[in-house]
DNA sequence: GTAGCAAGTAAGTACCTACTTGCTTGCAGG
DNA sequence: CCTGCAAGCAAGTAGGTACTTACTTGCTAC
């Protein structure tokens, strides 16, 4: 029975280190909303800085990061289904990610470690996009460095500020992902297929059609 | 002389913010800081909160938005310098942005005194973005919202996450600003000025010289 | 049935927190 | 000179914090 207590106090631990932070994460609120008492919380973790570590990683190993593939069909349509995904990860993590980050400083392993996947997503990011130069489709002297780093802080901007500060994000959020993606394929100077083997001369890098 | 003991401790007070947060900028630290009796902060300020709400605004009205020109010449180096002063001033608040921000949910109106700055200078591109392409130097069918969106969100990203995950930005800092705007005029489609008045044929939005 | 163990309960420790009160010091203006 | 006032100082209040200790409950395995 002990696994099944273990793992409700690490979601109260989450849900109220989301809230609250390090600081405002009392093990009080953590026994309190686990529905547990709080000296269990001792008996099992040790210390309060222990019980959040374990919730950290706990959360952390629960991610599992979008890969890109490597081949360059469509990338429009792969990329907005990429960027989707990732999108979803780092909003259902907003709150956690945004306390770790502000508590850096005091805590840089624990921001480290929150920022293990989405290090990892643009890692991927950067494969295909250095893929799609090689294959003639973007500038063959193309910097990748700076329209990945934009765009991955587009992913970190919406996912976390969209909802302080509305205004500052006016497209609807389920468009979003195919938006960032246009405008970052135009960054990248995204042409064409140069073989016409399936030539479905679909306009380049233009706006899709769909999507309204 | 009371202003200048008052001057002090929001100096202090904004120093142990930035680096604590609310829940850890004890009025014992902000005293200590200021090198000040803790009661003087009770006398003059009455409560914590109203203290640092004080220090908020000491530090909000203290910027100075860069403002874009009404004229289209140059975009490139217009919007690098702009975009520099935003970033410098992003930098210098950092630690304070991002605790307001991670605090958001428990002291919303102080987020949004945080972000008014960088809003007023979001909507300051947004207007040149709109005279680029009624001059005819972008997209007609420009959906101006999203690279600005983007864009704004690099700033923030660079500013608040470059010292914290230092591999999701490899541009040394004294670049970025350029490769930003560069990357960001891609993407809204720039093109060269259409009548050849002055065309000293710079090579339209490609790279500058200068910048080492 | 009983031994063992996980969890609850109650109480307490030592310290930090915002904030208050009463009194003292030092300095500027009349 | 002395009056008023801003600031320092010392102490205290009421409550919160992490964490501990000692004891009780309830369930499970032998």
């Amino acid at each position: 029975m002990s696994p099944e207590i273990e793992a409700r106090i690490l979601a109260a631990a989450a849900r109220v280190y989301a809230q609250y932070g390090f600081r405002g994460a009392t093990t009080r609120r953590i026994a309190s909303e686990a529905g547990v008492n709080e000296v269990t919380l001792f008996r099992i973790f040790g210390s309060k800085a222990k019980l959040l570590q374990a919730m950290l990683v706990s959360q952390v190993v629960s991610v599992a990061v979008p890969v890109l593939p490597a081949d360059v069909s469509d990338p429009h349509a792969v990329l907005t289904r990429w960027c989707a995904v990732l999108l979803h990860y780092l909003r259902g993590h907003a709150d956690l990610i945004r306390k770790t980050i502000a508590e850096a400083d005091e805590r840089p392993d624990a921001a480290l470690a929150a920022c293990e996947g989405p290090s990892a997503a643009a890692e991927s990011l950067v494969l295909y996009v250095e893929l799609l130069r090689d294959e003639g489709l973007a500038d063959a002297d193309l910097d990748v460095d700076t329209p990945i780093s934009m765009f991955m802080s587009a992913m970190f901007g919406d996912a976390l500020y969209r909802d302080i500060m509305p205004n500052a994000f006016p497209q609807p959020q389920g468009q979003a992902p195919s938006k960032y993606v246009q405008t970052f394929l135009r960054g990248v100077g995204l042409r064409a297929l140069p073989l016409p083997a399936r030539s479905r001369q679909t306009g380049g890098a233009g706006p899709r059609r769909g999507g309204r």
